[in-house]
DNA sequence: TTTCGGCACGGTAGCGCTACCATGATTGGC
DNA sequence: GCCAATCATGGTAGCGCTACCGTGCCGAAA
């Protein structure tokens, strides 16, 4: 192809890659060549010959969750205009998967990796750590990065939003959970400390079903779907809901690990004919894009989840070319999204 | 590192790939081998040398919509235990995108592609038709698909839940959407063709939202959030409904594009003090995870996403050994999904 | 015993590209 | 007009793996 071109092989290798370094006569003649044959760079040899691409590996435990998808938007939106492309990796909530996953990804040799969490198998982490490009671990916080995390701190959002419903008068506040993950194990210790330091206690366990019922709750689901998605249906939110009035009926507030089984819990109010938020206050987590056309508008966490896929491209670019300079721990923080389902207090005092 | 193990590199290749052609003896000298050196095959040089890849390249037009990632479960699922490495590729609703990763994806030579609808720009369509590898069109049907295509009739689903709602006695039905992707088009169609068999007329147009306002509407999201995403927010619906209200008073039902649009609905009919479905009939589409969970329940049109992606992944591993014998154009077909918030004639007249 | 097919394994030669160095042409300063 | 510095281009030698063929060995048939 080289020759047809009337150039050597390695002066259409410069011209497609580095275009500025080849004449202006010379790159015309060889657009023309690889125009005429339809010529398209074989991008595994490059790999091979260049042992690097440019390849930007993220790994996610769910793509069924709009946390995740959310991320990768702010992903998507980062590289942009640059030369990385994105492959998504799903691990499934599967530590071993991930691992895998890891294992996989750095066979391609990737110019960079994105990781969900901080809670990697020691092998995955010792894989990142030697993987001989940048890695940046995203959505959570720890002291001990592999190389710089990106991300917010679970427990501090459970016990902000435990501490607004306090705040609004709330005082039998149960914490609602379909399926614990890692991150949803922080939320939890928040609410509990918030409880604690209020002088509060905890009306019920409604957080994490027993084995048998999980195992029932799964076989509802069409075939193939994973549990964890199943486990923050709204269903269920309706279903969990019941079974905290009924063990703890003076309850006055339910926290919901997702927005999705807190509107569960609404429409179960509604349909049960308790008012919220008079009688009872409903918060949710991540603050999804319907929580505001609730009714009543549903109070949340806003997580930044857009703007730490983004964050984390932006990163990693300025540690490809060695000019990074932040911390190797940010924390974006969160905020509370207060609105009519936790609002007690003002307005109906007023 | 084969010398290492005291065999020739190729018999470490073989053990490798093929390990019944190795003698056991072999086999476990190499296996100790691998596991000493922390030994991992360069994926690009055995790429280059046999000229294929275990990769599952699958173009999807958003992750942000349940719809693809439910699709993405069933390809994940379907290519469990085996070989494949599921290589996701996000056009975000641009043609000119999808032909970029198109083009992307083939020049890592991947083993199969599988791409959302069929209508790819031509350019696009002959690099896949001449991509030497199995290509699979889901979530649409053709006469003309490049090799093979599974998915349904979105004309057909449009005309069956107008046709339902015609049957629960509803005669101003209003077709909402905010934005109209390629698929939306098939389900107006229907929605019309429903209506005109029944002799009856369209309220209003509220399908299509003016230039300048999708504009001013994508400004109120956060930023860099692609427009799609904010036009099948639920507060859109309730807006868009409101709309509608004004300029066919007379409305007696609303077929939504999507169901994120109905749940907007739904909340803004209770918010007026709308009853439905007595006073108003609400449908969605595509039966996400909350319809059932709804006070009352929302109607939708189920599509077997997951089963689309799960049967995609099926007849790609077939293609692959050649041994497919289904027919090349496959419709999976949709149902009603029939519930409370479309329910006028039965029950309450009995 | 010879012959031959089948088996286990190794040597050689690339796959298509790029890193590295070499070459020749051009420029500018003395 | 000479030399060094700079530029554009080409040649060579791999990157790490596998396809292809070849070697030596075995047991079964002649």
């Amino acid at each position: 192809m080289a020759a047809l071109a009337g150039v050597g092989a390695i002066t259409v290798s410069r011209a497609l890659r580095s275009p500025e370094l080849v004449s202006e006569t010379l790159r015309r003649q060889i657009d023309k060549a690889v125009r005429d044959l339809a010529y398209v760079p074989d991008l595994n040899a490059r790999a091979l010959a260049s042992k690097r691409t440019d390849v930007l590996g993220v790994l996610v435990p769910s793509l069924s969750h709009t946390v995740f998808t959310d991320v990768l938007r702010g992903v998507y939106d980062g590289v942009d205009g640059t030369k990385l492309q994105v492959q998504v990796g799903n691990t499934r909530y599967d530590p071993h998967e991930e691992e895998r996953l890891v294992a996989s990804f750095l066979r391609h040799k990737p110019a960079a990796m994105i990781v969900s969490g901080v809670d990697q198998t020691p092998a995955a982490r010792a894989m990142l750590e030697n993987a001989g490009c940048p890695v940046v671990q995203i959505m959570d916080v720890t002291d001990d990065p592999i190389q710089l995390c990106i991300g917010f701190r679970h427990d501090e959002a459970g016990r902000l939003m435990t501490e607004h419903l306090i705040a609004q008068g709330y005082r039998r506040i149960a914490f609602i959970s379909g399926w614990m993950s890692i991150r949803s194990t922080g939320r939890l210790r928040g609410y509990r400390k918030a409880l604690a330091d209020a002088g509060l206690t905890e009306p019920c366990l409604t957080h994490s079903l027993s084995r048998e019922e999980l195992t029932r709750l799964a076989a509802m689901s069409e075939p193939g779907v994973p549990p964890f998605l199943e486990f923050s249906r709204p269903s269920l939110g309706r279903e969990m809901f019941r079974r905290a009035l009924a063990s703890a009926p003076d309850l006055d507030a339910v926290f919901c690990n997702n927005d999705s089984l807190a509107l569960g819990v609404l429409f179960e109010c509604l349909a049960q004919g308790i008012d919220v938020p008079r009688d009872m206050g409903v918060a949710g987590f991540n603050d999804l894009d319907f929580t505001d056309a609730c009714s009543p508008s549903l109070s949340s966490v806003r997580t930044h989840r857009y703007r730490n896929g983004y964050a984390a491209v932006t990163a990693v670019r300025q540690l490809m070319d060695g000019s990074y300079e932040g911390p190797n721990v940010v924390d974006l923080g969160v905020e509370i999204a207060a609105r009519r389902s936790t609002q007690r207090c003002v307005g109906d005092v007023a």
